[in-house]
Order: structure tokens, then sequence, then C-alpha cells
DNA sequence: GCAGATTGGATTTTT
DNA sequence: TCCAATCTGC
């Protein structure tokens, strides 16, 4: 996403294009920018914001920038802080998902949601379908969530999905769907889509409420617009009501996410909706050089278009992409590491420079163990995140529950970790009690009623719980987050349960991030005045920690999905395993996921600056036997052949290997280049 | 017959 | 890597 853009001819002095500079000056309604790849568009965003505080004298606390990672959002408020040399006090730089809790959080009553509803993850809902649905097959409940997603992300009501039911299998799923929206309520809790589909709903049905966000923003911009889904479209409809002030800027040949209800027809949507709708094209490409941009606009010419665009740059032809075909797949890896080491000594370039994209993860690694062999040090895109770890979720669930004991997962967890002698069996009675007189687990648990159906043994750990956390919301409601946690930490006594638990080595990792997460509380609460509810809650919505750290400074080679690598760029990438059945994948054949598996491919290409290799292999191990593999159809329709003359002959291992050898010793010879450079964490 | 080990297979991911 | 299915040894 950092692109900077290295000034050529044509430049006004601002160095922003004519069309850029069109799209943050034009301000008379309904704005649409299609912005190719590398086209500048982070900086177009940020550059009419400026406009909009600066010259216009629009207030900053009218103005919304939308995007949809906290990552987005976050290197844009750095942009503008950067640009503006503070952060104009008021703006909002959210995401979909943090503004529609702002909305939900200030209308929570209107909706029947006390202040400290809980925003239950993907986990959490998973394990009430579970529930709901009594199935163990774990297919069919990742079915059920996805489909229960998509319903809401369509705008689509319990019954409304019901009636569209068009057979047995949904039917079935419209009914949990419908008991999984009472359970949230009955727990005070939203999932994810709640939080961009109850805005909506809650603008649609009051005059006043809608009229109040309405009047609070006077522009709004859309970053990824192509990203958005029809609730979060309605959304953005709904705040721009008619004045329809908004900038949205998006690229259709990048929509690569229709599989998680993305809907690339929002673009034609605005053309209906908005008719005086001014559309912008971004077509000047900053990042790659000539061949590398004519292969990916050769490529999309292959979907069909709404708004055709062609990209065109400033930059020479540059390299030749290299298409190379590998006889299996450690050879690739072998043959992708070598042209890689090869390359970066040719070009004196960094690891870092260089990025490995593949179309899904276990992709990669064979490509890790090559990179080991070799030791050179790699980066891993993705991973586990911060939240979802064990111990974080742990003390997440004591935090959840102070601020909302209608929480049952939450007391679930908190309840058994660490083991305090409530066990299932226990656990099931309360449950079933609970049930009965519609009442969450941690009322049931004082009940009398409940009481008289358990001896004492099985109460006492329960009633000893229930005053634990009875004292430690007292606390909460008067103490700041800061102080209550460290206590909390060592009430439970987490440190030691962890050292019980775990090897010492995993255990010192785990108190680690808790550690970290205390830190984390403590700025919240401390430094930004967070009340513990507002901390919750914002902690459901971040993957990571803000740490801008990780990586960075760091001399590695990047792994990634294509997907992820959205929004990246790099000096020199290497797109693999670029095979019929991967990419496009076996499961993707009908025409439009096939038009969405070839913008991936598009994403990929246009992710490099200076040199593009693709590689593919004549066959793949699959069990004992190797099969036969065809080179992927993108290949040729970006006109490329399937092999480069230079290779025509297939690398197979034992060649590579040795070529290796002879570039590691060269390697070892140049001073400037450590052969023993630091390998990446094992974990 | 079962636990633990080994093998094999894999869409894509954020909030 | 991670997870599920299959195999091995008792």
């Amino acid at each position: 996403m950092s692109s900077s853009a290295p000034v050529t001819t044509g430049f006004s002095p601002s160095g922003l294009n004519p069309r850029q500079r069109e799209a943050i000056h034009y301000l008379d309604g309904p704005l649409l920018v299609l912005a190719g790849a590398g086209s500048g568009k982070t900086r177009v965003i940020t550059e009419k914001i400026v406009h909009l505080i600066e010259t216009c004298e629009i207030k900053p606390h009218q103005i919304a920038a939308i995007t949809f990672t906290n990552k987005a959002a976050l290197e844009m408020s750095e942009r503008i802080a950067k640009r503006m040399d503070k952060s104009p006090k008021g703006l909002t730089i959210a995401t979909f998902h943090s503004l529609g809790l702002r909305m939900v959080r200030e209308e929570a009553k209107t909706l029947g949601y006390k202040p400290g509803f809980s925003i239950f993850d993907s986990a959490d809902c998973l394990g009430i379908i579970n529930e709901l649905s009594g199935t163990t097959d774990k297919a069919k409940l990742r079915w059920l969530q996805t489909t229960i997603s998509l319903w809401k992300n369509g705008l689509l009501s319990p019954v409304e999905a019901a009636e569209a039911a068009k057979d047995e299998e949904e039917a079935v799923a419209a009914r949990i769907y419908r008991d999984y929206a009472n359970s949230l309520h009955a727990y005070q809790a939203v999932d994810f889509d709640d939080l961009i589909r109850l805005p909506v709903t809650l603008l649609q049905d009051s005059a006043e409420i809608r009229q109040k966000w309405q009047d609070k923003f006077r522009h709004i911009l859309v970053d990824e617009y192509q990203d958005t889904n029809t609730a979060q479209y309605r959304l953005l409809q709904q705040l721009t009501g008619v004045r329809a002030s908004f900038t949205a800027v998006g690229d259709d040949d990048q929509a690569i996410y229709g599989w998680r209800g993305a809907d690339v027809e929002n673009l034609r949507r605005l053309t209906e909706d908005f008719p005086q709708l001014k559309v912008i094209k971004l077509e000047q490409n900053y990042r790659s050089t000539g061949k590398i941009l004519g292969a990916a606009n050769t490529l999309i010419q292959n979907n069909p278009k709404l708004f055709a665009k062609s990209l065109w740059s400033e930059h020479g032809p540059g390299a030749n992409i290299n298409v190379i075909a590998c006889a299996e797949g450690e050879a690739e890896a072998e043959t992708v590491i070598m042209k890689l080491q090869g390359h970066r000594f040719e070009h004196r370039a960094k690891f870092s420079d260089y990025a490995i994209l593949y179309r899904s993860n276990h992709q990669a690694r064979l490509f890790e163990q090559a990179l080991r062999q070799q030791r050179i040090p790699y980066v891993l895109s993705g991973g586990q995140s911060f939240f979802d770890k064990a111990e974080i979720k742990d003390l997440l669930a004591y935090l959840r529950l102070l601020v909302n004991d209608d929480d049952d997962p939450a007391f679930i967890r908190a309840a058994t970790t660490p083991r305090r002698g409530i066990g299932s069996q226990t656990l099931a009675t309360l449950g079933r009690y609970a049930a009965e007189r519609q009442i969450s687990l941690f009322a049931a648990m004082f009940e009398e009623g409940f009481a008289a159906q358990v001896n004492s043994r099985v109460l006492q750990p329960l009633r000893e719980f229930g005053e634990f956390i009875n004292r430690f919301q007292w606390r909460a409601q008067r103490e700041s987050a800061a102080d209550v946690f460290p206590d909390l930490l060592a009430a439970i006594d987490y440190e030691n349960w962890l050292y019980d638990q775990e090897e010492a080595r995993t255990a010192e990792t785990r108190w680690a991030n808790v550690q970290e997460f205390h830190a984390w509380i403590t700025k919240k609460s401390d430094d930004d005045g967070k009340t513990l509810a507002e901390i919750v809650q914002t902690m459901a919505l971040m993957s990571m920690l803000e740490r801008r750290d990780q990586g960075e400074g760091y001399d590695a080679v990047q792994l990634s999905t294509l997907h992820a690598a959205k929004g990246l760029e790099f000096g020199h990438v290497f797109l693999v395993g670029i095979e019929e059945g991967i990419l496009p994948h076996r499961e993707s054949q009908e025409a439009e996921k096939l038009e969405e598996e070839r913008r991936l491919m598009y994403v990929g290409i246009t992710r490099a600056q200076r040199s593009l290799h693709i590689t593919w292999c004549e066959k793949r191990r699959q069990g004992k036997d190797l099969v036969p593999c065809e080179p992927s159809r993108f290949i040729e329709e970006m006109g490329c052949e399937t092999a480069s003359s230079a290779s025509k002959e297939l690398v197979d291992k034992s060649t590579s290997t040795a070529k290796l050898d002879f570039l590691k010793a060269m390697l070892q010879k140049t001073p400037e280049i450590d052969p023993e450079a630091p390998c990446p964490p094992l974990s």
C-alpha cells in the first residue's frame, strides 16, 4: 500500500496527476474513483481529506473515511497525521465494523442492548450454532455459519431466509438462523455481521436516528469499495442520505472477496442509485514496469467489463516476465529460491524486495522448507492473530463476564479456566435450569431453585466463582481497567496455572503474551481513558495488537497468499503453483468464480514493481505417485508462453540443488551478504 | 478395541 | 501449518 510515487514528467508541482487532482477537488456530488492497481488511491483519499479540512473548511468531525481493515485505517491515519503535522481532532477513520460498533453503542438502548453488550467472535458463534444444530460434522457447521453470515450480510431476516430457502437443507439452516439470532440477543451479544446489520435497520426504521447520523457526516470516503457487501452498501447509502456527498474508491478488477459476501454489483448499483454519479478513472500506474502492466492488462481483458480500464506507466518496459516450468513441487521451491538468490545477488537487492505469492496457504510449506534449508530469512503473512491465542481468550472471557454477565460463552470459559471444580456435568445441569427459566447461567447459579437440584459439593465452587465475579464487577464499575486487571490476574493465579499446564517454554511465551495484553489494557485505560466495556468491545474487532514493528526493519522474503498480498507491493514477485486446479482453483470453474480467480491472478501480477517470475509444475506429488499438471490458462491469457525459452529444459531437483550449492558458495565469498543471516523464529 | 503416532490433504480471511 | 483419517502396537 505504500506506493512511494516516483516523480515523473507531466506532474503538477504537488506531484499529483490531473485525474488525481480532479478526484480530490470534486465535491459536487457522489463520486466513484476507479483506481487501478498502483495508481495512488490511498494518496487520493488522504489528500482529499486534507483538502476538505484545509480548503473547504469542513470540520474534521464531519468527515468519515471507511476502510475494511484496521491496518488500512491505521495507515491512513498515519499518512494524514504526517501530511498535516498532527492528527485532526474528531476525524473518523474507521473500519466498517468499528463505525458500526460506535453506532450500536450509541443506540444500544433502542436496539435492546445494555451498554456492556458482548461481541462474539466466530468461535463463540460457531459454538452456538453447534448447540442449536446438534451437528458435530465440522464441514456442516462451517457451512451453516457461512450461510447464516451471508444471509445477514445480504440483510435477510430469518423469516426472509426461510421464504427464500430453495431446499430442505436451507430451510433447516434458516430455522437455526432464527434460533441463533434469539440466542445472541439473550446473551446480550452481537456478532460481527450485526455490527453492520443493526445500524442499517436502525437507520431504516427511525427517521430521527437517520437524521442524526446523516447530519453528522458531510462527506464520507470509502476505500476498497469493490469489497463492500450489501449491508455495507446500504449503510453507506443511508449515512450519506439525499446529500449523497461521498467518494467511493475501488477497483472492480481487484474484487477477490465475492466468496465472503462482497458484491462487485455494488459498483453498478452506484450508477443506478445515483444517476448524478461522477466517475473518474485513475489509470496511470506508478508501480510496475511496462511488460508487467501489459500482461496484467491483457489478462484482465478476458473478464467482461463494466468500466474498461487500461493501465499505463511512464516506466520503461522493464524486464521480461519469466515463466518457468518445473518438474515437481520440491524442484519448484528450489528453483524459485535459486532464482531469487541469483537475482538478489545480481541486483544487489534485499530479501525484503522479494515476495513469493501463492493461491492457498499449504503451498507455503515447500517454500518455507527450502528457505530454511538455505538459511534465508522469511516472514509468513497471516498466522494466528494475537486475540485468538488461548491465553488471551481466557482472560478476555473474564473481562467480558465482568461487563456483561449474560454472556454465557464467556461464563463457561471463565468458570472452567483455570479449573476450579466446575465440571461439564455441573454446567450441563446449570444450563438446563437456566434454559428452563430463560435466564443466564450466571443468574441461574444464584437461584434457590437451582441450589435445590444439586448437592453442596457441586454448588459450592459455583457460588464461590459467582461471588468472585460479583466482587470484581463491583470493582470494575468503580475503578479503571488498568487497576482491576492485574488484581484479577493475581486472583485467578493465571501465571502459575499456565506453567502447570504447559511446558516451560510455551508457558513463558504465553505469559509474555498476557503481559503484553496487560500493557495494552493499561494504555487504553490510562492514556485513552477508555472504560472496560469499551476496551473489551474494541478488542473483539482487532486481530493484531497495533504494533508496527513486526517484520519492519527485518530483511526477509515475504511469503503470502494472493489474497493477503492485496494492497502490498514488492520489487520482485514470484507467483508460484500457477496451475489448473490451483489457480484457477478446481472448485472455482463456473464463469463468475473463474472471473474472480482471474482477478486474483491480476492482483498477483500487479504486486510486482520490477520483475515477475511465474512458476508451475509438470507433475505434483499426490500420495505416493506423481500426477501430471497443466499450466494455468491464465499464463497464456496474459500473453506468455507456458515455459520461457531460457528454461525449456525442465529444472529437475538434482541440477537445481547443484546450482544452489554453487550459488551459496559464491555468496559466501561475498562479504556484504551474510549467508548465516538469522532464521525466522521456529514457531 | 483403543490411544497415540503417522500420514496425507488442503481455497481464499477480516471483522 | 493444521486437522482429520488411517495405521500400529498393546
